[in-house]
RNA sequence: GGCCCGGUAGCUCAGUUGGUUAGAGCGCUAGCCUGUCACGCUAGAGGCCGAGGGUUCGAGCCCCUUCCGGGUCGCCA
């Protein structure tokens, strides 16, 4: 670096005031327009951009050949006088529109190649692309505010948890497998042949012991893996906000995490956030919007109609309820005139990824008339019925879910709900819908495995109230558990854990734990909960996803710097790569298929 | 693993029922240009049409296989 270059300003610093002085900026050529004796180049850093003139006219015949060999994505040191520009020449659309640097003496510190794309914020390249040249794509001024938007929610998690007396402590990242939830990423012992680290899904357990361990309230950033198919949502590596409490019930937990997210809309985006935020128990939720992270954003809520269809001659409803299942229903208001036939159909495809059978539905027409395949099977007292039940006015479309798993119908309705909202542009995108859901199931059964696991994870509180249900009638327990849910996205979730060892072999019988396997998967926890556990409880927020909504990105992906891409590598580094034969033999392992 | 969409110039894309020499915009190169900021004008370079096989007189286009990318279901306690 020539000593005779010293950055006095950010690119986009300067203002009128400094207007006569001598700057001294560094960065990056994001344009250059050559007029022949007079070239402008627009130098940017991580502030913005400001222009530079490089005159003929004004610079040594030399140094403005040099000049004209600038191009784009060279780095620059300028150095020169700022100035006022024409009235006529500024540049509304630039914070630095007004005034420019005219370069009396500048050094090319680093020449670049023609870069693959464009650094530009409108830019429409594939990713793979993007991800390769990472390093190129991180330039563009939306991936370095999404990134500095990151560091400063960071930040203020750590200021407001810091207030709020809890301790960053830093937990393993090489740890024990577990059974149960996601696959691990294993890391191979070198020291201890044929055995395994895995890499944290959270620091769960950690954090837990810490409570037995007398810290109170714990926080960390905490990188989490899970070696699961990735999604737009969903990396093998994430980051999650991290937290544990002792001596707290459910409310305490959520209220101290409210006014973190109180803060944070507050700073970032400068929204006031009305407190307590709204609940809905698990079982609201999936009613109402057939998912337990409903966007509340907009209605078209679901309705019943078991009660209803049961009595219907179609075998299709009235096997679904028979079934043990239900008949639920949809309004897509006012959208009959907008819903083309083929529309139609291509949901009733759309709804079988979900595994629903079909998706019947009714046409209520502008003139009152039905149209439908269903209605038929219906007496008119039915068919009104339904209608008011869910509120249909002409030119309403009611699509219909049966089957015998609620779940199926949840889900299908559910997503068809949130593709209509999207469809009738029914979502209102300044919105910032937060909201709890509560009172989860303890456990869902799982037909792969032929046994119940437990749906949070098998560490969390039962209610007190359904604790004798555990060896009766498991699928009727609730948790002590909780999501933060914002437009839709799970951003968040928690839960009030077992600190009683009673319970707790309770729980791990219930999910078919044998004692001795209980013991040898968690011994450490076990064996520290037998020294005196505080009641303790917490949450995790996803980082990424908060950051990707906050910054209304539409894959954490955005928010990310290195992230992977869907087959789980990284473009840039091409991880993951084969290894030596010499590492993997001190590891004792063998290439395999 | 299943399903859907895509792969043509450095980037983003168009390419008609299968028919001459595969196009556009941006970017790039060269020349001209002292107030541009989507600079302008002129000229130019740049293609294994993802790969392999097949049908055909003829394939970017049709068929089969395969690879790659995105979304999604399964999966993600």
């Amino acid at each position: 670096m020539p000593a005779t270059f010293k950055r006095t300003h950010y690119c986009a610093q300067p203002t009128q005031a400094q207007i006569g002085e001598k700057v001294t900026l560094m960065g990056w050529v994001n344009k250059r327009r050559d007029l022949g004796a007079l070239i402008f180049v627009d130098l940017r850093d991580r502030t913005g951009i400001m222009q530079a003139v490089f005159d003929a006219g004004k610079l040594p015949e030399a140094a403005f050949d040099r000049a004209e060999s600038i191009r784009s994505e060279f780095v620059l040191a300028i150095s020169g006088t700022l100035v006022r520009r024409d009235e006529e020449t500024v540049n509304p659309l630039l914070p630095t529109g007004t005034i420019e640097v005219r370069v009396d003496a500048f050094e090319i510190l680093g020449k670049a190649e023609t870069p693959p794309f464009e650094i530009d914020d409108d830019i429409n390249v594939g990713e793979n692309i993007r991800y390769k040249y990472r390093y190129l794509d991180l330039r563009r001024p939306v991936m370095q505010r999404r990134l500095m938007l990151r560091h400063k929610i960071v930040k203020l998690a750590r200021d407001y948890y810091d207030e709020q007396g809890f301790i960053e402590i830093e937990t393993p990242t090489l740890g024990k497998s577990t059974p149960e939830g996601a696959r691990d990423y294993l890391v191979p012992s070198r020291v201890h042949k044929g055995k395994f680290y895995a890499l944290p899904q959270s620091p769960q357990l950690y954090k837990q012991i810490l409570m037995v361990a007398g810290f109170d309230r714990y926080f960390q950033v905490a990188r989490c893996w899970r070696d699961e198919d990735l999604r737009a949502d969903r990396q093998p590596e994430f980051t999650q906000l991290d937290l544990e409490m002792s001596f707290v019930d459910e409310e305490d937990v959520m209220a101290v995490n409210e006014g973190f997210l109180a803060r944070l809309f507050k700073d970032v985006l400068g929204k006031e956030i009305a407190l307590p935020l709204p609940r809905l128990t698990w079982k609201e939720a999936m009613d109402r919007f057939g998912s337990d992270k409903p966007d509340t954003r907009f209605a078209m809520e679901l309705a019943d109609l078991s009660d209803i269809a049961k009595d219907i001659d179609f075998n299709v409803f009235k096997g679904a309820v028979e079934a043990g299942g239900s008949v639920r229903v949809i309004n897509c208001k006012d959208s009959v005139d907008k819903l083309p036939r083929r529309e139609i159909d291509s949901y009733v495809e759309f709804v079988k990824q979900y595994r629903a059978k079909g998706l019947a539905w009714i046409s209520l027409t502008a003139s009152g008339e039905i149209k439908s395949a269903i209605t038929k099977f219906m007496t008119e007292e039915q068919i009104q019925a339904i209608f008011a039940r869910c509120n249909a006015e002409p030119n309403d479309t009611l699509f219909f879910v049966a089957d015998g798993k609620d779940s199926v119908v949840y889900a299908a309705l559910g997503a068809l709900r949130l593709k209509l909202g999207e469809r009738f542009d029914l979502i209102d995108e300044s919105k910032f819908d937060l909201l709890w859901v509560t009172d989860f199931p303890q456990f869902e059964y799982s037909e792969e495995d032929r046994r119940y696991v437990a749906m949070h994870h098998p560490f969390t509180m039962p209610k007190e109230e359904d604790l004798p249900l555990l060896e009766t009638d498991p699928g009727k327990v609730h948790a002590k558990a909780y999501d933060i849910v914002l437009n839709g996205n799970e951003i968040g979730g928690g839960s009030i854990r077992i600190h009683d060892p009673e319970i707790q072999k309770r729980m791990f019988a219930a999910l078919g734990f044998t004692p001795e396997r209980a013991q040898e998967s968690f011994s450490y926890l076990l064996n520290a909960f037998k020294y005196g556990t505080p009641p303790h409880g917490g949450l995790a927020f996803g980082l990424d996803r908060l950051v990707m909504l906050l910054s209304g990105s539409s894959s954490i992906r955005d928010v990310i710097a290195f992230p992977k891409i869907q087959n789980a590598t990284c473009p840039m580094t091409e991880a993951p790569t084969f290894v030596e034969e010499k590492q993997l033999k001190e590891l004792c392992l063998e290439i395999g298929e």
